[in-house]
DNA sequence: CCGGACGATATGTCAGACATATCGATGCGC
DNA sequence: GCGCATCGATATGTCTGACATATCGTCCGG
């Protein structure tokens, strides 16, 4: 089977990991036992052993995944899995996530994000405050178009957790930036032009530029707060429809 | 070269991908370019391209490296790497961390822990409750040896992170305990017994058993200050010492 | 009824080959 | 002399088939 026709021929081990990790946290694999066997695997993806195991690799170091010898390699339950790895986080909003996951994501913005702000008050640097001003007069610029929106939205939040100066906080840029990705997708379906929100993200910049701590730190929870009644309005809809 | 000896044949690939992710977050393997290639990687820990290959992918699902062709396989800058995975800290603080990266460490617990100390306060079960207990109960048994008193420590922090009922905290306990690992280590080498830490624990305990979510907050931000004291004493005179 | 031996089966490892992309040098034409 | 296409060297990517190793079930004997 080499080099086979070009049907379903594009990634490699990344491509078989996405698909898998995917399924993985739907839920197609209960915790504890189950995955099918390599081979059963190859067959299923059109691969080699070599690329299906590198795959298995890229699972089990997120914590998805546990192999040993005889048994199999068996999917590992919920508290196993990186849940701080943006890949991780990706796949669990691929299929629809359940309000819970929802909301357990915004609580936790909740309570980084306003500490960034104040941190990046605190600590920013021309070069970092830049960031952020260069990503809000973006946002100025697209008030009125979402689509064009979501991209500058994605980098001021990202610039305000680089500009803290914490190697911790800016990883959970990887994370927002994910996170924002589907909450553009909730919270916008039924919203109009995103020109409210400017002025929340204005109070954060404010803030941030003069130094005010504790100004950035209740404007950024302000602006999440927006969200939350926003998402939280949706889900409420969504459920009512069903 | 098929079952060689017994000279250095433990792990595997995770043993391989040990060492590698060590040396990438040392800085042994500067950021962009470099990393010997893989056969050159085979010669060096005695495996088979296969196994290095397994390893290199475990490295590159934490964001440490980047491979492509003719090119080889190159360290990604430390913006890329998932520091929020439990294996890279434990990497980065394996060969005496800086103090900055101390400092980061610290701040981003006083940001979390103290929010999650208030989820918990909140949304608490009987069972999530009973492990903090059951924790604190036996920390106070070890309050006079600081070796016992490590591992109950190491547990009342991720009962918490887990009764806050919220994934994402959950997933810190991960992160928590590697770092409670170094900061024993740090903070209580020229500390005498761990008894005088029993109280504050207690006041987070009792704020939470009484779902008190601002005396949560605040008896472990409490907690967490004389941590950062205690490290940033140490600090000084290690400094002091060079 | 219990316990040890044994075979079946999954992952783990090895080896060698070919595929593929890309960097760098070479040499051609202008 | 300079730009550009060509080609070879070299790294990772993939495939194949074999053997190693651990462990679960079963079967058999005490």
């Amino acid at each position: 089977m080499s080099t086979p026709a070009t049907i379903t021929r594009a990634g490699g081990a990344a491509r078989i990991a996405e698909e898998i990790g995917a399924a993985i946290v739907a839920g197609v694999y209960r915790p504890d036992e189950l995955v099918p066997g390599e081979l059963e695997l190859c067959r299923r993806y059109g691969a080699s052993r070599s690329v299906v195991r590198e795959a298995l690799k890229l699972l089990s170091a997120k914590g998805l995944i546990e192999s040993r010898k005889r048994t199999g390699t068996r999917a590992r339950s919920r508290e196993a899995w990186n849940a701080l790895d943006a890949d991780v986080l990706a796949w669990r909003l691929k299929n629809g996530a359940e309000p819970k996951f929802v909301f357990d994501m915004l609580h936790m913005r909740a309570v980084v994000e306003p500490a960034a702000a104040a941190m990046a008050a605190r600590s920013h640097t021309p070069a970092t405050l830049a960031a952020i001003e260069e990503a809000f007069a973006e946002m100025e610029r697209a008030a009125n178009d979402a689509a064009l929106y979501a991209d500058p939205d994605r980098r001021f939040h990202k610039a305000i957790l680089v500009a803290t100066g914490n190697d911790f906080m800016a990883a959970f840029a990887a994370l927002i930036e994910v996170a924002l990705g589907m909450f553009v997708r909730i919270a916008s379906r039924h919203a109009g032009a995103p020109a409210p929100s400017v002025p929340l993200h204005r109070a954060v910049l404010e803030a941030i530029r003069r130094r005010d701590a504790d100004g950035a730190y209740a404007a950024m929870l302000a602006l999440i707060d927006r969200t939350s009644r926003n998402v939280e309005r949706n889900v409420r809809r969504a459920k009512r429809r069903t």
